[in-house]
RNA sequence: GCGGGCGUAGCUCAGCCCGGUGAGAGCACCAGGUUGUGGCCCUGGGGGUCGUGGGUUCAAAUCCCAUCGCCCGCCCCA
């Protein structure tokens, strides 16, 4: 391991790339304020075993993926795997629900998952979630649906599907999987070793299973949708009918689960086929019995995430956010520069002089480079009669001007 | 955690198979051509522990082993 390099997985954010995040980062408050979600923020360590009783014990993220350690009093801490837990933690900590019925909560921040690097796929990663508590009824489904769509719609992001399915009730999902197991052991020689595995912990993840070996007999599983009981059935219909009168289009996908323990009724992903085999970006449903069984009251929730690297992945155009307008050039006059570039930045412009006590040649091929419209020449010949010139580049026009009366010289030719 | 590919200048890469000619190209960067002015062109220049460590050899970027990192698939999931 060499001394000069960021741990595995785990990147830098150079300055060219921060435009991009910077209009995710908006993109996400603005989005959220529009739908009435108020931001909550959560510390990046917990005790571990807030992630066991949250997550799911038979979920790799918990069994192998987590950051624990140790603190100096011996507590079991762990690095954030994801925000969900953290929230509901905080919410009953502060017995928020006394307050309130519902909560209307977006987050964002970096979470941690001990896995092998790959294309979007990295120890250290950015989440921009959702949460709404206190509705069980199919609008809140929806409203976070859309707020989800709202947001890949303001930053352009276009090629993608949303796939949508229903885990139902507890006891729906209890009943499948029955079903599911018992198909699944029928065959279960045919099965790939990984799935054969996860017969035993965790059977609806076989139906998600990558693995060629897998794909024949996974066509041919029990399909959910038979077992969903009224209740069930009409809240996904609900779901699926309003996502249409909204214009957002779906693809039912009755092999749809969720990685996480947690969820019942709605499930849903965004996918791109641009992404590789981590082709979900964002994911989501309804996890009615998450608050509870942290020891709260019986508050049902929906929400989702999204993998904010995965979404610049999807990215194409790079923003250029406020460019520098002027650059002031100076034959060996670095002093005066400094104070005409003072005199221009109190008016407003951003503005850079030379630093390196270079060449005009220099200076203006730096300038060319930074595409500023606007040149400031500060030379001696003008500067004795309290004038500067004023170049400006595109249109290959310059001429000279009175010190006193710069910014208004400097805003025409910005203008143009 | 499992299987595979790759690490040579800031970037993209050639050289590696058949060890030995001064470690190269393009782009980028710097300077000059234009002693008050950019983009194009010309000329010159700076920059490399050949990922790292060990081994084989008279000799290793080149062969062998280990290790770290990146990429692809599985797993997992955002």
């Amino acid at each position: 391991m060499s001394g000069l390099q960021a741990v595995r997985g785990m990147h830098d954010v150079l300055p060219e790339e921060l435009p991009r995040w910077r209009q995710l980062e908006e993109v996400f408050r603005t989005v959220s304020a529009l739908f009435g979600y108020e931001e909550i923020r959560t510390p990046v360590v917990e005790y571990a075993q807030l992630y066991l009783r949250s997550v799911g014990d038979t979920s790799d993220i918990v069994t192998k993926e987590m950051y624990t350690f140790a603190d100096r009093g011996g507590e079991q801490l762990a690095l954030r795997p994801e925000l969900t837990a953290g929230v509901v933690r905080a919410l009953l900590q502060h017995g928020l629900f006394q307050r309130r019925s519902l909560w209307r909560l977006w987050y964002y921040g970096a979470a941690f998952r001990y896995e092998r690097p790959q294309k979007g796929r990295y120890r250290q990663f950015h989440q921009y979630g959702v949460e709404c508590f206190g509705s069980p009824f199919p609008e809140s489904d929806v409203e976070v649906i859309v707020v989800a769509a709202t947001v890949l719609q303001r930053l352009g992001i276009q090629r993608y599907e949303l796939h949508l399915n229903t885990l139902g009730t507890l006891q729906v999902r209890q009943r499948y999987r029955e079903a599911l197991v018992e198909y699944f052991r029928s065959v279960r020689s045919a099965l790939s070793p990984e799935s054969q595995q996860r017969l035993e912990r965790n059977p609806l993840r076989i139906l998600d299973s990558k693995h060629p070996a897998d794909q024949p007999v996974v066509a041919q599983a029990p399909i959910i949708w038979d077992f969903l009981d009224a209740e069930s059935r009409e809240h996904f219909d609900s779901v699926r009918r309003a996502l249409e009168a909204g214009g957002i289009p779906v693809v039912l996908n009755p092999r749809l689960v969720r990685g996480l323990d947690y969820y019942t009724h709605t499930v849903f992903e965004f996918v791109s086929p641009q992404l590789g085999a981590q082709n979900a970006f964002g994911g989501g449903g309804r996890y009615d019995g998450l608050v509870e069984s942290f020891g709260g009251p019986s508050v049902p929730a929906v929400g989702f995430a999204f993998g904010v690297e995965r979404m610049l992945l999807l990215m194409t155009e790079m923003p250029c956010e406020e460019p520098v307008q002027v650059y002031v050039a100076s034959q060996s006059m670095p002093e005066e520069a400094m104070r005409v570039a003072a005199q221009l930045r109190a008016a407003g412009y951003r503005t850079v002089t030379d630093l390196q006590r270079r060449s005009l040649k220099a200076q203006f091929r730096e300038a060319d480079r930074l595409r500023v419209p606007v040149v400031v020449l500060v030379a001696e010949q003008e500067w004795e009669r309290g004038a500067v010139v004023v170049r400006h580049l595109q249109e290959q026009a310059q001429w000279e001007c009175p010190l006193a009366e710069l910014a208004d010289h400097v805003a025409r030719a910005l203008s143009r």
